[in-house]
DNA sequence: TGACAGAATTAAAACGTTATAAATCCGGTT
DNA sequence: AACCGGATTTATAACGTTTTAATTCTGTCA
């Protein structure tokens, strides 16, 4: 058996068992046969049992290109993933969530890289005129996201990482970024902290909105001191972020509580810690978000809580599956609250 | 422009260019447009030049569903992804240099999780079974792995991450672990360090061996002590490592040098010396693997070496193209040697 | 003028599926 | 006995592509 994949000769190496097959060796035609795996009603049971386990004997497996071709399903979803900036740990869990709970349903799992900076919307706009999926998950969702807009349009089934401004309803599954901000100054107020910091991710997404706002209300509610770094982004390359913060250390009055939506970000900001002779639980705090459990093992301990990206793909992977199965967008949303129990103290 | 989203008719609703449009407008036959597209020199080079001028003006891409039914091609690769444990930083580097690599060729790069525990010959079965890809990435190679097996008896295009002790060869890219773990050796014992501790990952990996064997022969060679961490893992749970390594420190004689594969493990080892009151660099120093750039912000620094994974990734992809277009397996391979120059000093 | 070779094109048959429309079967009425 | 209608089944036409085996179109040479 050579498969000669220079040879130009067609597809037709294997005896894959097809309908044709089946239909041979049960007697019925083509078309019974179809219907009878389909299970339509219209086919006496007898019958159905009978393909059923002519299909099961041999194997049968219906071949993806021909019903996709036929029907226009492609039983593809695909996923649109940043590929220059991740938080650690992210794509990991997620990837692992989403293929995860594809497994076993027959719909493959296809990854697309996403640039922030450049044309968000061709690979969108190309899985749409080429029919290339059934469906589509993104990440890093933007506040006015065109890609959003083009799928309602379209009436595509998504579901995005993270929510949207728009007035019509869409499918998404998102952290609760405003009650973490929130909360982290909360705790560091608790802890009597008086001159907070924060370093936000690019304006152009929706859940720096949600940060800023859990920050900025629950800073002024506590009536204390606060920065947001200027200048820098959470996606800056961890040099900038440093070297933002050794400035920012070097003030006057500088920060003593610091807020990390990343783990990166905390991590720098402890170095910088260290770096100006501060110590950690003493001069200043820090409260952060992580997704991996690296934390658990870093010297000193820093609080944080925990965002489930393996359940956050899982949950956009089922509730696309919903959607594609036609179930209206209404009730689809998913908010995760920010894991208290699985907080991690110092 | 018109999408009537309340026509309930099947898939054909949009008016795509196809082959036989294409015939229609400049009027050739729909034979002699496919040739065309495909350059073929049969076909009037006047000819040629029509038909992709017309092709370009409507924008006309061949109907994958078809074309993959009539030629038995998928124009997709699978990769196999471990979804259990990660080295950091791992999946999304590697699947980055993957998913970039193909960009524009029209390949689509599809994941599908990959349990080592379980059977992982099931999905390369199912993917030969069914023709669902054209060719097949996978990492966390074994010594003699099933799967490399199978897929050289089947004679289809994979390229595995690590290498086998197969004597047919065949397109892997590696990283030179025992390169790496010798020079670690070296890099301790230059430093004075004389009892050197080490975790492997489990058995079965090839690289296993490899690490294995740069420890071992660079050990004997410098006459120092050394230990292999016994009952665990580098897939074991953190924890469990930690409880290793906090027994391996309760010794009469605890080891001075450690010599880390990945960044939890050497994390972990970090909180384990600090735990147990040793001062990283006075009581013992630790050399280490990284893949991600993390280890720029903890404090104290440990030493690493930089495992890049992305232009691993890169580089599978690129060799799984030329073997799919036909190239023979023999001269596919790649090994990464430890990136000195990106040594990261304390 | 009439073959005739070579160049250029094309008709038609697949690939495996689903869906439309038509055909067959069968027990029960007239 | 012919007939009806519901229950089953089936022939057939797509979906868009590639490729085999013709077919047509040139200009050239006897």
């Amino acid at each position: 058996m050579n498969r000669d994949l220079t040879d130009p000769s067609p597809a037709q190496s294997r005896d894959k068992p097809t309908l044709r097959s089946l239909a041979e060796v049960t007697g019925f035609s083509v078309a019974t046969v179809s219907r009878a795996l389909a299970d339509d009603p219209r086919i006496a049971a007898k019958t159905r049992a009978k393909v059923a386990e002519a299909a099961a004997t041999v194997g049968y497996v219906p071949d993806r290109a021909a019903r996709r071709l036929r029907t226009g399903r492609t039983q593809v979803v695909t996923l649109l993933l940043n590929t220059e900036h991740e938080f650690l740990g992210f794509t990991h869990e997620f990837l692992s969530g989403i293929t995860e709970a594809f497994r076993g349903t027959g719909y493959s799992v296809n990854v697309v890289p996403d640039h922030v900076g450049e044309d968000r919307l061709g690979p969108v706009r190309n899985i749409l005129r080429n029919q290339l999926a059934d469906g589509i998950l993104f990440t890093r969702t933007e506040a006015f996201d065109p890609r959003v807009r083009l799928l309602l349009e379209a009436d595509f089934p998504f579901v995005s990482h993270g929510r949207t401004e728009f007035s019509t309803p869409h499918p998404y599954v998102d952290f609760d970024n405003e009650a973490f901000a929130r909360a982290a100054v909360q705790r560091l107020v608790a802890k009597g902290r008086t001159r907070l910091s924060m370093i936000l991710p690019e304006d152009r997404f929706t859940f720096t909105q949600h940060l800023r706002y859990g920050f900025l209300s629950a800073v002024r509610e506590a009536g204390v001191d606060y920065e947001i770094v200027s200048g820098v982004t959470l996606d800056s390359p961890a040099a900038a972020i440093a070297q933002a913060l050794r400035d920012s250390r070097s003030s006057a009055q500088p920060p003593d509580g610091y807020v990390c939506v990343g783990e990166v970000t905390a991590l720098v900001t402890l170095s910088a810690l260290v770096d100006s002779g501060a110590v950690l639980g003493c001069d200043a705090d820090i409260f952060a978000k992580r997704a991996s459990p690296i934390f658990d093992n870093i010297r000193p301990r820093i609080d944080t809580v925990f965002e489930d990206l393996r359940q956050t793909g899982n949950v956009m992977a089922t509730m696309l599956m919903r959607r594609m199965k036609g179930e209206a967008p209404q009730g689809l949303t998913h908010l995760l609250l920010p894991d208290f129990d699985r907080l991690h103290h110092s």
